[in-house]
DNA sequence: ATTTTAAGCAGACATATGTATGTTAAATTA
DNA sequence: TAATTTAACATACATATGTCTGCTTAAAAT
């Protein structure tokens, strides 16, 4: 096999690689090897290693299919998370585990459970969020003053910004046809706090 | 270590098993085993089987990291899409060789190319898409009226809604602030449909 | 022209990983 | 109670896979 011209096999390697990578089948040293027809292992692996060198690929060391994209997600990790259509009478427990379905999400490493909320009222249009969007919710029984949240009202989920006032927990609406509610700390239970919002067009 | 009952340790097999692979990373057995805490790499080994058997899980034999989930997520498959700043000069295949990142999404089996945009301007606040929102851009060189599009106008990509007038291109923002842009059907580019807006809080 | 660099090859080794056989004990069923 | 099924364990083997050493050749640089 005759030589190629500098840097091109290596472009065409990690290509190679990413499309792979993309399609959630990392390939082995062999497979590259295979796909380009090189008669060595070494060579495909001499392609992968400058390939991490340049910083373009990462590799976990003596891992069976262990390079990885060396850009994407950095310090996330990707979840699946459950869909929740509604949360009926404050049950979120069994909302999780019996979910309308999933969605793949890039989380921060240390987040804990999230799930995902579909928006059901026009309440927080204000804010950019439209019913029918989809909230994910990071799961915590407290939040912050400004924080989005979803928390139970009367046995229904409800997304409001969330202010502690006075001893007095207000929910905010981002919509001037709806009234803010102040409400007794203990009569309000905080599901959690969104983290990002998606609105998918038809 | 003790049995557990009857069919849930096998349940808790397969999360594992998904959550894997839906970030792109295949578990070995023995990666099933240690997640598990099993002594016997068989006991990781009999559960992928029974799984396999359950039509809940396919297997590539002989291959490392061979365990597939047999119903990929209900016609939508997971794929990594690069993340690009600007598309300078309405280069955008150089923009996503080099993109700044890469995000997951679920997209439709039939999808084609997809990429995400960060948003710069406010010109569609209106729409529920602010400055910093991500969009996902299915990439393609038309568009219906109605549709969201991302566009290259004066060398540099906008999202606006798109409208075909009376053989004329018309951009029309969701802001007041801004006005639309009319425009000879020669004098833009499209580069794609906005399928998805996304937005991360804090 | 000479040196240096990079692509590619050959063969081998060590580890990772899939697979197989046989055993034990708890839960379930007959 | 006895038989059957299932979860779990221990050990071993074969293959897949990552890694290493040394060599050759062509292109690029000096």
């Amino acid at each position: 096999m005759g030589r190629t011209p500098v840097g091109q096999t290596r472009d065409r390697v990690f290509r190679f690689v990413r499309q792979r990578l993309m399609s959630g089948q990392p390939p082995t040293v062999r497979e590259v090897q295979k796909a380009f027809g090189f008669r060595a292992v070494q060579t495909a692996r001499q392609h992968l290693e400058q390939l991490v060198g340049d910083g373009r690929l990462t590799a976990d060391r003596n891992k069976s299919r262990g390079y990885r994209l060396a850009k994407p997600t950095a310090g996330l990790k990707t979840m699946l998370v459950p869909v929740l259509g509604r949360v009926p009478a404050g049950v979120l427990e069994e909302a999780i585990e019996d979910p309308d379905g999933y969605v793949t999400v890039d989380a921060p490493e240390v987040s804990g459970e999230i799930f995902a909320l579909r928006v059901q009222g026009e309440s927080m249009i204000g804010a950019g969020i439209f019913p029918g969007d989809l909230v994910l919710v990071q799961r915590q029984p407290t939040a912050r003053s400004g924080d989005i949240v979803v928390a139970l009202v009367e046995n229904e989920a409800t997304v409001k910004t969330f202010k502690l006032c006075d001893r007095r927990v207000e929910l905010h609406p981002s919509n001037p046809l709806f009234d803010p509610l102040i409400l007794d700390p203990d009569s309000v239970v905080i599901l959690g706090k969104v983290i990002e919002i998606r609105r998918t067009l038809s």
